[in-house]
DNA sequence: CTGAAAGCGCTTACAG
DNA sequence: CTGAAAGCGCTTACAG
């Protein structure tokens, strides 16, 4: 592979020239620059990343954290392919790569390998869990930032969806459709959809307001399986629910499959709001109303957030982006 | 950060000797290899990766082709979340990591990523297309390994699923249901899943002495959509089938819907065999029967051959993998 | 088993 | 607008 050397030669000037005209064009004659570029396309010059990395401390690289999957077995994101595809055009249209970072590497943790390759900055999706290795990072000052878990650091955000007001939007819906008896299949609290989605239940609630019972809140994991027992349990209150707000469209499916196999019908004896809008949501019959996230957002949200940060090492960071939510109403409700 | 020069400084050694102590500890005395080891544990050193990968030119990362999106809108794979999983753990593993290969970037196409980052290797995700930056690539003697499209290169292969095997068991399963008017909705003949399952489901009709009847082949696209059309076309024929093997489980949905608009029932009129055993083909009423693909091994066979080329740069790329498919009876048989 | 030295391919003050 | 030189942090023959 033709180097930097082999070119100014080739080009009869210095590497130092050669350099400012991939660097700093506008600082170079427009000849000699022309005949740069020229001879570089003519004999394949390509920059070597390493060196420049090794040079700039700037890897034009973004670290992705994803899937601390030995510890979380079997943990899938609702629509991990959508985000993937809004950061790598996002972050490829401003010249970084993504690194998929590994969990079980022999660097040790995250932190490590953001350290090792000079990484200019990194995006997690949140798995629930607390990593200490990604606190750290956080903590760090490297930009960071955080899909759906808010993040502290001197240089980290996050973007999260609207999930309160989702929710809301959810329940007033099913109010609207004459439903006084609402329930939640909630998320885990110790995520932050989880817990924002169940608080904007209740604000719903208080804001109708309709009582708040205590056995209306049933918590499940985002699963098929759990939505499907938490709908078990709601159906065995003395007072049954005619309505429900389900945290995620898996477990609303599932929940919906509790209520059939109960005898009962969706929408007519229980009606359904889900929350994601997946993919799924309008294949199933019913279609499944809906609160719809951006999901294409996450991932434009983030590479911009990102691409500030590291273009200004000096401003703070910028704040949370809220994307908004739509409710989509198919045959459920 | 800590370099090598300073931990040698403190514990009283040559670069020279750090380095070995991390590239070659078992040629250096075990005592002064314990002592760096701890002091660079205290002091929190870690290798710059760029300046590894500069003076040997291995970058122990691995480039992920995927989503040439710009060229097909829209384009998903029906389980890439798993085969990212499997990729990436055992990658991971083995000390690589996983660069996903912007299309749009400044560096106009993936062969030249490859060659700026030295990156050990490649895997492709097809996408239906050529490209001749992939093409270039697999030619170029860069460790390449392409999943669902056989390649060639010197050093280069592939892995897919048993495609014509998992068709005929298919087709095999709808016979010993008693049906024998089996029709098909195909992939795309320019996709090698699309091609192979088409063999597959016309070897099988030759091996039960079933007649090949022109109309019976309906060309589908993949997605929901194209397999409804392709099923509408199939029911206005004059002798309609009673069983069709369609070549993608997103495909089949939309084709039971089709047969459901038309006022007839899956399985009692015409029963659906699917392919892919994505998510959704276990959740919807009644389950769909499909040919299982092994997801996961997807990228488990890739990164064993990436690595097996990477570490003999001297071998023959190994031959292809052929995953074995699954045949699982739902309710749609 | 260890060290001195050259080299990997760039960038960037510093002079001119 | 351009060049000479130092430096980025490693690895690896080559000697010893």
């Amino acid at each position: 592979m033709a180097t930097i050397r082999e070119l100014a030669r080739q080009c009869g000037v210095s590497v130092a020239t050669v350099s400012r005209v991939f660097n700093n064009p506008e600082v170079v004659n427009p000849d000699t620059r022309k005949n740069v570029l020229d001879t570089a396309a003519r004999i394949g010059y390509l920059p070597n990343e390493s060196a420049r990395t090794l040079a700039t401390k700037k890897s034009h690289m973004v670290g992705l954290v994803w899937d601390t999957h030995h510890r979380r077995p079997g943990w899938r994101h609702p629509f991990l392919q959508e985000i993937l595809i809004g950061l790598k055009t996002a972050l490829s249209d401003r010249g970084y790569h993504l690194l998929m970072l590994a969990t079980s590497d022999g660097e040790g943790s995250h932190d490590r390998a953001v350290r090792r390759h000079d990484l200019d900055g990194v995006v997690f999706i949140d798995d629930g869990t607390e990593d200490p290795a990604l606190l750290r990072l956080a903590a760090s000052g490297v930009p960071c930032v955080s899909l759906d878990r808010p993040v502290t650091g001197p240089r980290a955000t996050h973007v999260i969806s609207d999930n309160a007001g989702g929710a809301r939007a959810a329940v007033h819906h099913l109010h609207g459709r004459g439903r006084r008896a609402i329930a939640t299949i909630a998320g885990p609290g110790r995520t932050a959809p989880g817990a924002e989605r169940l608080a904007g239940y209740r604000a719903a609630l208080a804001e109708l307001g309709l009582p708040a019972r205590d056995g209306y809140v049933a918590e499940g994991d985002f699963y098929l399986a759990g939505g499907h027992a938490a709908m078990r349990r709601l159906l065995e209150l003395d007072e049954r629910p005619d309505a429900v707000f389900v945290a995620g469209d898996e477990m609303a499916i599932g929940a919906i499959r509790a209520v059939t196999e109960a005898g009962l019908k969706v929408p007519e004896d229980v009606a359904v709001v889900g929350f994601d809008d997946i993919e799924l949501a309008a294949l199933v019959q019913p279609g499944l109303t809906t609160v719809a996230q951006d999901k294409a957002g996450f991932g434009t949200a983030a590479a911009a957030a990102l691409v500030a940060m590291i273009d200004d090492p000096a401003a703070a960071p910028p704040p949370p982006s809220v994307l908004p939510t739509t409710l989509v109403v198919r045959g459920t409700t």
